[in-house]
DNA sequence: GTCTATAGCTGGATAGAC
DNA sequence: GTCTATCCAGCTATAGAC
């Protein structure tokens, strides 16, 4: 057994889950990744063919993960506003993991779309969730709790105020002179901003 | 004179922010940019010295765009809530030219912010503009026609319910199987809603 | 499983002819 | 200003020894 105790692997992948998703270096190359694991290049390749197998496959495992947490809270039984702040709460959970899940899409899944169509089934019963999501959203602004609108828009504006600021940070570090840590203090506090932008009480 | 009459410069940039901003294509070549304006490669060499001048030339030219005339807006004399209507306007006629800003921003800024220091200098009067238009912020939630929070939340809040669509494009034509044009339908749609969401009334 | 060596390709950039 | 030819660097990927 190597001293890595046969977990090579396992920290190749760890390794450019980081750089990839977190540290956003989306342009990192073979090298780049298996300097930051310490390992040689080679078993880059040895383990996952090729760039393209285990780029994919980071972006595939960060995405599938976020989207089943969401529908997790999507298919909860508990009140409407509730069920928005759990919403909130995991959506920053991943993207504070997984800031760059965004711009990947943002860089890759318009140029090649056929090529990630795979990221996008369906989770089991996930079309269901979804419509019962956008009725219930309906029935928020029946009763008036929420601004009368398509429920489209409202799901869009609610992931909108969730994710933007995970992509725009180096914009308002600039315009408002902030820190890292500062501008993470206002990520926290914007939860609440979030939640009282959506809901009229 | 050449049969370009003397354009080839011209049409190189023109080619080049198209492909870049418009289409998405980031990561495209020289060869990429050349074989779409229909010249030689060398001639972009000739007249941008390098890609990396060209690239920044393109962006740097949009985003000054974007900014100068986001802050004719918040500079000008009219009522707060007519103001935002106009920077939604603008905002979405800049995005629909150059969609690709944002993704150039999350992609490069947070890499290398040192070399894009420039991009981010203060326009004439932009810091006091940006301040009294906090100001403005802050009579709003006091007479109650905005939710009450930090008025920098307000802020990001309506340029995160303005660029987030344009950056998400591909998720929500997935998510509900929606071709271009009707998400170019929903983008337009969009504005009203956003303009109920951010105001009580 | 891990290493060294090397092949092969792509893309940026420049020299020099026209 | 525009072209051809060429150089060079960087990166992916694989063969083969250990």
């Amino acid at each position: 057994m190597s001293v890595k105790d046969g977990k090579t692997e396992q920290l190749i992948k760890e390794t450019a889950k980081r750089i990839f998703l977190t540290e956003g270096k989306m342009l990192a190359t073979t090298q780049d990744i298996a300097d930051a694991a310490g390992v040689n290049r080679t078993l880059l390749h040895y383990y996952f063919r090729s760039r393209d197998v285990l780029f994919n496959m980071v972006f595939k495992e960060a995405l599938t993960k976020l989207r089943t947490r969401v529908h997790e809270v999507l298919g909860s039984e508990m009140p409407f506003k509730q069920k928005v702040e759990n919403l909130v709460n995991v959506f920053y959970e991943e993207l504070t993991e997984s800031p760059y899940l965004e711009t990947f899409i943002a860089l890759h899944l318009n140029q090649e779309p056929e090529k990630y169509e795979e990221l996008f089934i369906a989770l089991p019963g996930g079309r269901e969730r979804m419509k019962n999501f956008l009725k219930e959203i309906q029935r928020e602004m029946d009763k008036g709790t929420i601004a009368e609108n398509k429920p489209v828009n409202f799901f869009i504006n609610l992931f909108a105020l969730m994710a933007y600021p995970f992509v725009a940070r180096p914009i308002y570090l600039k315009m408002f002179d902030l820190t890292n840590a500062g501008y993470n203090k206002l990520l926290t506090e914007r939860k609440s901003s979030i939640l009282s932008t959506l809901f009229k009480n």
